[in-house]
DNA sequence: ACAGTTTCCCGTAAATGC
DNA sequence: TGCATTTACGGGAAACTG
């Protein structure tokens, strides 16, 4: 049986939008003796909550009992898939929203609870299981900040279900936490970010004097706080850029031809000593989810300029590839002949060598529509690669089973 | 109390989208005597059709009752204003949907019934009414569809109800039809089409031999049979049209700078004699929702050369407005200075002149995101007037009512 | 296999709630 | 009032269904 939809947003599991349906699947890891009825499986949100504990409470709109079934003849383990799940929020009557106050709606952690009962040799055994914590949004212009909290509990604990971790969330060592921010761009692209490149962020994020890899990075500085005359966080500015290069700039990102993370003064020593018309691509640090290119021009005196064009976001890369931008601007000047300054990608590879396989268009004169979206790269492994299959797929825990097999 | 949402697109009344709220009104024209209670009023979808004779059946998902109160004390006329209605499909469980086959959904007609049921002086009144036939779609992209339909509905029989109209509808006549195709423009943008235009128009539908004003166009040629060599509809065509000028050209369009609707041998005729550099605005024939620019151009041996740009479709024209395109449109040949061939409007406005109050961005260089949508514009008066208030907006028969009142 | 139709759901805008 | 969050729905694409 093909399965009529996918889960949402597969690159972002543990991540669920209400009102947007997802599948869970759960897995018996113990072969059970013989039982002569069909073993049920009750899945329910947030089970053992106490009220208030959290500021909303959901519930699940569709069905939630399924029969589990044998998964795979070679194993005989008996597993069931939930398909067509769907959250809602419950409204309270009284408004009794047990809020904490402290927390935004992508730092309150829930789980999924799966529960089984069967009588096996006169014996009543209950199994129970839970999912990893989960983040419920209701839009996704909060995957980002749901996205950034299921990272960081990801990266920093290994408890299985700490409901209350943003309550007090611990902070990151520079080292975990830019080997993260790497993975997040290989899984996007099966590119992820070199030395140079991290050393900015993590200047960006820590101050230029120490990024050192010992460096902690706490929660707030990582997604809640505004970078400082910014009025976004910083996770906000990386992930608009992440967003970006899947959208628009896959194959000029994986060709390695956007440096991408360099900061001003970086960009000035490496483009002064270079010929006129080198120029290095990078992201915008004021804009969400720009790029842009600086090149170097001579005047006349000698005097070395740089110059760099009004970041590109994802309106003006739709509807022109980004490499045919690069291909056809022109700089006009009053009183002189419009012509292309770029001329070598940095460090000196002549632009139409660098990007001639990636045009499309023509010319300026026989235009052509933009051309249909690439498809989506393979993915390359990493440590949340676990994340990256159904979203909360897990195991019933054997020890507990056994306890109960044996203990009861 | 201010409305908390508004029906669905408002410029298209009396077509219901599945799963989106619509809003109706019903209003009591005569005036009642004193009644002791509320008056209740019951809205039904679709209620005394035989099942069978349309092919999709639909209810209302929302509360359906409401009481009646007074509209406005100058009149104390008594009305109900339903909002957030929802429409949702019946799900046959024994696939039994009396699909006539022949008709698209579109054509399919339906209506929203309305009953109120009271005592005065003894007698048990019943009253009842019901809407203009009504189109329901599950996607908007079947709304142009489902203005075709409600258009030559309301073209061509003053029939209150006639939900088999499309089984065998009239032909109309170009003068009837050019006139609520001009409407749609003007109800859009204040500006309707001229004589030549029309002209162009009805020797697309009708053939060059004959666009005489009595000549008659079929329902079918109108929206359902595609144009000859193209994979879309005339009416698919024009409103693709309407949908670019609303979104993207709506200055342009106000000043009249778009002569839009101009045969390729027009064009010719009007373009070829006039100074190299003059240039008109035409939609695409063979694209949906696209612009073009075409320019004469003098070759060395004094030879008349007709150029023309691959028309412009939303996507480009959401990245840089139609103004600015034309401002700063080069032509780039091999060894040639690139240089903007367009001068003037035809048939003689420089094109700074025509233009110049709706440049945006200043230059190649300094480039800056496209500037927010236009507001709406207001509209103009027309015979379709009456569609565009509320959605289903109806008086209770006077005449209906009284036989009720006197006749129980 | 296919075309007409519906469902799904992102992304933007507007509404709502706190 | 302002900000955080949810709701609304257009639009593109995938899924469905005869």
């Amino acid at each position: 049986e093909k399965q009529p939809c996918m889960p949402t947003h597969p690159q972002k599991p543990l991540i669920i939008k209400t009102g947007v349906q997802f599948t869970t699947k759960v897995r018996l890891l113990v072969k059970l003796p013989e039982v002569d009825y069909q073993l049920k499986v009750k899945t329910t949100f947030d089970k053992d909550l106490p009220p208030g504990r959290v500021s909303r409470q959901f519930f699940i709109l569709t069905n939630n009992t399924k029969v589990m079934d044998i998964e795979d003849y070679t194993n005989g383990c008996l597993s069931v898939e939930f398909r067509h799940l769907q959250l809602k929020e419950k409204k309270y009557i009284n408004g009794a929203k047990g809020n904490e106050g402290l927390l935004s709606v992508t730092e309150e952690l829930h789980s999924l609870s799966f529960e089984a009962c069967f009588t096996v040799q006169g014996l009543t055994i209950d199994l129970e299981t839970c999912s990893l914590p989960l983040v419920v949004i209701s839009n996704v212009s909060q995957l980002p900040g749901g996205w950034a909290s299921v990272m960081w509990y990801n990266l920093l604990t290994d408890e299985p279900r700490n409901l209350a971790f943003f309550g007090n969330p611990p902070r990151a060592n520079w080292s975990q936490l830019s080997e993260v921010l790497s993975w997040q761009f290989s899984t996007l692209a099966g590119r992820g970010l070199n030395k140079e490149q991290l050393t900015m962020l993590g200047e960006k994020l820590l101050g230029p004097h120490a990024s050192c890899s010992d460096y902690q990075v706490s929660w707030s500085k990582f997604s809640k706080e505004n970078i400082p005359g910014k009025p976004f966080s910083f996770w906000m500015w990386l992930d608009s850029i992440l967003e970006l290069i899947k959208k628009h700039l896959l194959p000029v990102w994986n060709e390695n031809y956007i440096m991408g993370f360099v900061s001003k003064e970086m960009e000035r020593t490496l483009l002064k000593d270079r010929d006129p018309g080198t120029f290095l691509l990078r992201f915008s640090e004021s804009h969400l989810g720009g790029i842009t290119f600086t090149w170097v021009e001579h005047s006349d005196n000698g005097d070395v300029k740089l110059n760099s064009v009004e970041p590109y976001t994802k309106n003006r890369l739709s509807a022109l590839p980004f490499a045919d931008i690069i291909r056809n601007y022109k700089v006009i000047s009053d009183g002189v002949v419009p012509e292309n300054p770029l001329k070598f990608l940095y460090p000196d590879i002549p632009k139409d060598e660098a990007f001639g396989r990636l045009y499309n268009s023509h010319s300026n004169v026989i235009t052509t529509p933009p051309p249909s979206q690439s498809p989506e790269p393979p993915m390359t492994p990493g440590e949340f690669d676990m994340l990256n299959e159904h979203l909360c797929t897990f195991d019933i825990d054997t020890v507990s089973v056994q306890t109960l097999l044996f203990g009861g």
